[in-house]
Formats: C-alpha cells, sequence, structure tokens
DNA sequence: TCCGTTTATTGTGTAAACACAACATATGAT
DNA sequence: ATCATATGTTGTGTTTACACAATAAACGGA
C-alpha cells in the first residue's frame, strides 16, 4: 500500500480530478484509482503531480501512512 | 529521458549495480538499464533507491540534466 | 424538478517496467 | 595465464500502470 495526500491538496485547491488530470496529462479516472491506493503511480507521474502541488514527493506519496494534518499543525507551532 | 545520478551515488559509495539491486530488491539488469535511461523506475523503486543512497528523490532523478558536482561544489561554497 | 458536476465502478486494450537467462567483453588480482 | 567481478546486450515472459468508454449515484444550483 502507498499513501498519499492527492486528495487532500486538491480539496485545499478546490480543484477537481478532472482538472488535476488535465494539468498533470492523464486520464481522470487516473487520478481516482491514485487517491484511492488502486494503484501506485510512475516517478514520472509522482514528480508531476508534486510539481503541480509545489510540494516535495516525499509530502505527498508515503509508505506509511501520513501524520493527520492538525498534528502537522501542532507540531509546527501554528498558533492560528 | 529521465535524468539521474545513480551511477554517481553508487561510484562514490564504491557498491556495484549487483549490491544495489539486491539492497533495494531488483534484478541487476534492472539497475543498468535505470542508469542508462532505458526506463523510468517506478515511484516505489525511485524512493527505495534514494532511501539507500539517503538524498531526497529530486537529488537523485530529474527531467533536466544534473548540474555537475564541481559546479554544485562551487556553488555550495566548498573549500575542499 | 431537472441539469451539470463530481465521483465511483467495471470492462477492455496497450505499453512499459520489471524478472530471468544467456552470452560477450573488459579489467584486476593471483 | 587464469579466474572472479563488473558491465553491457539481447531475448522472452509477466504484471501493471495507464487510456478510453460506459454507466450509476450523489449533490448543488437554476
Amino acid at each position: 500500500m502507498l499513501y498519499n495526500r492527492i486528495a487532500l491538496f486538491r480539496a485545499e485547491r478546490g480543484i477537481s480530478r478532472k482538472a488535476l488530470a488535465e494539468a498533470v496529462g492523464v486520464n481522470p479516472q487516473t487520478i481516482g484509482y491514485l487517491e484511492r491506493g488502486d494503484y501506485k503511480p510512475s516517478l514520472e507521474l509522482a514528480m508531476k503531480i508534486a510539481a503541480e502541488f509545489e510540494v516535495a514527493i516525499e509530502h505527498l506519496f508515503s509508505f506509511t501512512p501520513f501524520e493527520p494534518v492538525a498534528a502537522v499543525l501542532r507540531r509546527a507551532g501554528d498558533a492560528a
């Protein structure tokens, strides 16, 4: 299993799977498959999605579950 | 074309393709194919190799050619 | 109510990333 | 000279990440 934050970043930016798919040049279903972990992306696609969201690949895909955003916020000392 | 620094890091650590292949769980030929750019790795394999070398994926794979190490050293202000 | 958008699901087809085997070549050590 | 190691090349087979099409369900807006 490969975990990812695609849906998270997509939600934050308010873009649909279709829009993300077009931005990175794949089929909309492919984004869906990735989000539910049905299959693992190529490095190429992973890099394109990371570039689209302007995050490091390591922050987008992980073999261990991602820390909840709430925990990251606390760890970052975010008051707001 | 996808550029990579696999051979570079392998040379620096003095390990063979066979040894790297065993460390990341693939066939030795697969490392060879990757090094010459004959094919592009899966995200999974890319992450394993990056972990093995303890570098970020972005420092290991790139769609644009890598800056020569000499240039990086100068940019880093490395005297030695 | 009807309609557009988003998302899920299922099916079929293809290209490419792998595994594995065999063989050639070069080099370095003994 | 011989042997082990590293690398390159070629070939065959399998798995899976993709493309694409069709359909259904849920939701919000006009």
